[in-house]
DNA sequence: CATATCATGTAACCGGTTACATGATTCC
DNA sequence: GGAATCATGTAACCGGTTACATGATATG
């Protein structure tokens, strides 16, 4: 799924400008999915071109005029076609996992860093999902909340993981340097 | 981490031809990391550029020659350097979660096909794993293990999450059919 | 007065994927 | 005979990031 479709998805729920599209890509999507403005933005451009959204200026008191982007019938039909064509993939790119691989590579400190860095990073991401959860409020939140509870789970689960295991590797970590 | 640093990575475990990473890739990496032979044999041509490996060409019988790189002392201090200035990061990319947050405009068959195929795709990845761990054999387990754990911790509470909440989220979505 | 938020866009760049090109050997 | 495995590489393409460019208003 590429950023275009992502942001007919984002339209499916309601008007939006770019700027808030970005939001709602950086509170309700931050777990599964990133985007900035340099995508965003040319995607926009290029739906209106295809005729897939259309556009309104719309003039503000007191804030920058806004460009609100509106769904239409055939952006709709594009975006339930895009679905049912897409395969459920799940793809993980981890600098984490790569650091803890070569962990023997690292002063045994620096290993404790990256995974006292690594929960930090967890708590932040779940208080983001609870925070969505508890806004609810959503239209269809019956698989937005599904997809919630995954992503929550899945974090939990890693956060019991470190947390029951960093010592057992810190230790042996520090005894494998001693005897060396 | 890019491929030509993880390059360096799989090399500091011992001497190996292109064809031979891209296996690494595939088994011990492939939960966090993916990369196809196009950006492979380009990263080693360009590490042994740099005077970060050095490739030896051997000759076989009943084989294909091949190319076999070995880490120099600047390769595995640069790779060194490499680990302690990466960020933990861990990022999830997932159509899976996207098509789960649009669920409403899927019919139930298609909401259930894709729990089903996701649960498949896991299973995958989790006797992938055991069959890491089971092996074992690494100079240098305790790092791999633990991420290896983390892993496997992580994938089954997502299974967990499924299997416990895909019949609340079918019968949903089914009700809100019928209501339409 | 400085920082944060609101607001939109472009252009260069980059890492990685896909497809193409080639060819021997082994297993079914 | 056809598929899978071993083995290496190139070139076009593409999606997305980063940095740049601009500017008003609100908050501390």
């Amino acid at each position: 799924v590429d950023v275009k479709t992502l942001c007919l998805g984002v339209l499916s729920m309601g008007d939006a400008s770019g700027y808030e599209i970005k939001k709602v890509f950086e509170n309700a999507f931050s777990h599964f999915y990133v985007a900035g403005f340099g995508s965003i933005y040319p995607a926009l451009a290029e739906l209106t071109r295809e005729g897939l959204v259309v556009c309104s200026d719309i003039e503000q008191e007191k804030r920058p005029a806004k460009k609100v982007y509106q769904l239409t019938e055939k952006g709709l039909s594009t975006f339930r076609a895009a679905l049912s064509e897409t395969y459920p993939s799940h793809k993980v790119r981890s600098d984490f996992m790569v650091l803890l691989v070569f962990a023997h590579l690292l002063k045994p400190p620096q290993v404790e860093a990256l995974l006292r860095q690594r929960l930090i990073d967890i708590d932040v991401n779940l208080s983001h999902i609870n925070a969505c959860l508890e806004r609810g409020g959503s239209v269809h939140p019956e698989g937005a909340r599904f997809a919630a509870g995954f992503a929550r789970a899945v974090l939990q689960a890693g956060k019991d993981y470190i947390e029951q295991h960093r010592d057992g590797l810190l230790h042996t970590l520090e005894n494998k340097e001693k005897s060396q």
